[in-house]
DNA sequence: CAGCGTGTTGAGGA
DNA sequence: TTCCTCAACACGCT
């Protein structure tokens, strides 16, 4: 489900909704939900820690408790939603865990194809740098640069298309995001990442950042099953220029859009404006 | 019935 | 050793 617009969408609305309640109990219904499986632990652990805060770290969701950090990954298809004990707001097939809160509220998290993933850290680990470790910079950050990145690429010989997905160089583009973005820069998705020159880098690090901004003030992109809470929907899906639009003429020259296959991924892209 | 998907990881190969 | 590709994860939709 979550590009980086849609992570930011989903944490905004859990602040308003879950800042300084009390995780009272929690039950799993999918122990593999956790890495480890060690639901006892966890539950342990969490009982009567109060949410200080929910941030986010490129597309990992970050609650802020009083001695831990939970960290929820959605992956695919994941969702958070705060509701009363008997309102299921998706299927209950697809619940995976249960917190109850100290204002008889649940906050439930719901996962349909089941990728998702949560962790418990401890606060006294640093877990700035151990998010650091697997996630490099958000593709929006404006300290990113042309030179910086140059040097990140110097030995990726991967197609650019497939380098934007890799979170570990830049982090928070996915594949409708990396579709856009070449488009807009007029890139070709092939290009292998080290042969593009700092002009190239420069345009994709500004197409990033518009697009992704844009993106977020318009709450994420709603197309497969993206929506930011029960109910509500994206405005991005209106912007988009190639991702899904295979066989529709190109915006700018009229040429139709075609869809690949790279890196196991749709592609979707202008062949007469990205050369 | 086959193929596809907003994401990530690990295995195997070059 | 480093980098790349692709299957796997799980399930509903076309």
């Amino acid at each position: 489900m979550p590009e980086l617009p849609e992570v930011i969408t989903v944490v905004d609305i859990l602040k308003s909704e879950v800042i300084g309640k009390t995780l009272k109990t929690c039950h799993f219904f999918y122990p593999k939900l956790l890495k480890d499986n060690n639901t006892k632990e966890f539950v342990d652990n969490i009982k009567n820690q109060s949410i200080k805060n929910v941030t986010n770290r490129a597309k990992f969701i970050l609650f802020e408790l009083d001695d831990f950090i939970m960290i929820s990954h959605l992956r695919m298809e994941g969702r958070w939603a705060i509701e009363e004990k008997a309102m299921y707001a998706y299927s209950i097939k697809n619940l995976e865990v249960e917190f109850a809160l100290d204002d008889n509220l649940f906050l439930r998290y719901y996962d349909l194809r089941r990728f998702g993933t949560l962790e418990l850290i401890h606060k006294s680990i640093d877990w700035k740098k151990y998010l650091d470790g697997k996630v490099g910079p958000e593709a929006n950050n404006k300290k990113i640069t042309a030179e910086w990145l140059s040097h990140q690429f110097q030995n990726v010989k991967k197609p650019i298309k497939v380098a934007l997905l890799d979170q570990k160089i830049i982090s928070g583009i996915g594949n409708i995001y990396a579709n856009e973005i070449l488009f807009a820069a007029k890139i070709n998705p092939y290009i292998p990442a080290n042969a593009l020159n700092l002009e190239q880098l420069s345009l994709i690090l500004k197409k990033s950042q518009d697009i992704l901004n844009k993106a977020i003030e318009m709450k994420g992109t709603t197309i497969h099953s993206f929506e930011p809470k029960h109910g509500m929907q994206g405005g991005y899906q209106k912007y988009l220029r190639v991702h899904m639009k295979n066989h529709k003429p190109c915006i700018n020259c009229q040429e139709k859009i075609i869809k690949v296959q790279l890196g196991g991924r749709g592609t979707y892209y202008c062949q007469n404006c990205q050369k």
